[in-house]
DNA sequence: CCGGTTTGTAAGCAGCTGCTTACAACGCTA
DNA sequence: TAGCGTTGTAAGCAGCTGCTTACAAACCGG
């Protein structure tokens, strides 16, 4: 990509550049259909570099996942997660987190990069859990990470109208009051 | 698959065989991973014939949505369709309807059935949009279609706990009472 | 029973995939 | 500047993919 010119050469600066490759295309793409061949072309390296510096798409992958799907759950109170994640999935612009775009578009049984999918699932659904006292606090939780997933799944992946064009605002509302519902009421 | 002795050569029959096999690949693993090889070993029938009876693995595959598509919303009135999608989707059973596990598991871009796919998302969200009288009503309908789509990524996909290992009962239960206020709720 | 059509089979092709290898260019350190 | 490890490159391999072709076996109307 934009390569400096003191440095021309600079294993960091690739690895680098071969992740933040890989992230976009994974997230775009899914798994299955991201090659190394583009992974390498989108970050202007050798794609045997790939395989030096990662050993296999696979382990590029499981590093992408690992570090992008930290930093929402790192920046972002538990009351705040939901309708953050929401609008970051909702929300366009370059930079944003794509988390669970990459993680809905990689399936499979046998799967690739399963247990780093998971533990993210898990942290995700463990604090959300807190936000209730209902003794299936768990599964509530769960209820409310898959509504997002399917959200980012009819309007990312299936571009469905009126949910792929409508307001941001106007989703994170009705979604938010209804989770309300869900998590608050207790019998 | 189980050939009857009567009938060792019969067109429509490997056409069903390949139809099925299809159908039930494409639910488990998605179109990318499923191999037109596969298809043809599971129908018991040589892979050429896949060629000569559908032209293309894309044609297969959308024949494969169109018809699988329409039974649900054929065979349920609106008020259940929402709690008998989910039902189908939740309990195991050999003969249930993998629509929307089809569905959510083929992804990409510039996409293969891509029509066909948002053919069927309408009709859900159109019978479900008749539930309320909000002015958004397609828009909520959309929100709760989204909720069953994620519902079954999280499950049948990541197969997260506790909601991969619940009750479907009690699923049914949290999501149609919390689905109901996103429908009545008007504002 | 004959001739042509339908159904099934075996083999292979071209292209792409993840991955490896052999080698050249570079830059630091002594 | 000589030596050497690091970074980048080009080429290719083996395996799999969707798909095609050439041909044999079964069927059916005459």
């Amino acid at each position: 990509m934009g390569e400096q010119p003191g440095r021309r050469r600079d294993a960091a600066a690739t690895r680098q550049a071969l992740l933040d490759a890989g992230a976009k295309l994974f997230a775009e793409r899914g798994f299955d259909r991201t090659t190394v061949r583009d992974i390498a072309e989108l970050a202007g390296a050798n794609q045997a570099l790939l395989f030096r510096y990662f050993g296999s798409k696979e382990a590029l992958f499981e590093e992408v996942i690992a570090r992008s799907g930290r930093e929402h759950l790192e920046t972002h109170p538990p009351e705040r997660l939901l309708s953050a994640s929401l609008r970051s999935m909702l929300e366009p612009g370059g930079d944003r987190n794509r988390t669970l775009e990459t993680y809905l578009r990689s399936s499979g049984s046998g799967d690739v990069g399963a247990v780093l999918r998971q533990e993210i699932g898990d942290e995700y659904a463990r604090i959300l859990a807190t936000l209730t006292d209902a003794p299936d606090a768990e599964l509530r939780a769960d209820l409310a990470l898959a509504w997002l997933m399917g959200i980012g799944v009819v309007r990312e992946l299936t571009g469905k109208q009126p949910l792929a064009g409508a307001d941001p605002d106007d989703i994170v509302r009705l979604v938010v009051t209804a989770v309300r519902t869900l998590l608050e009421r207790a019998e």
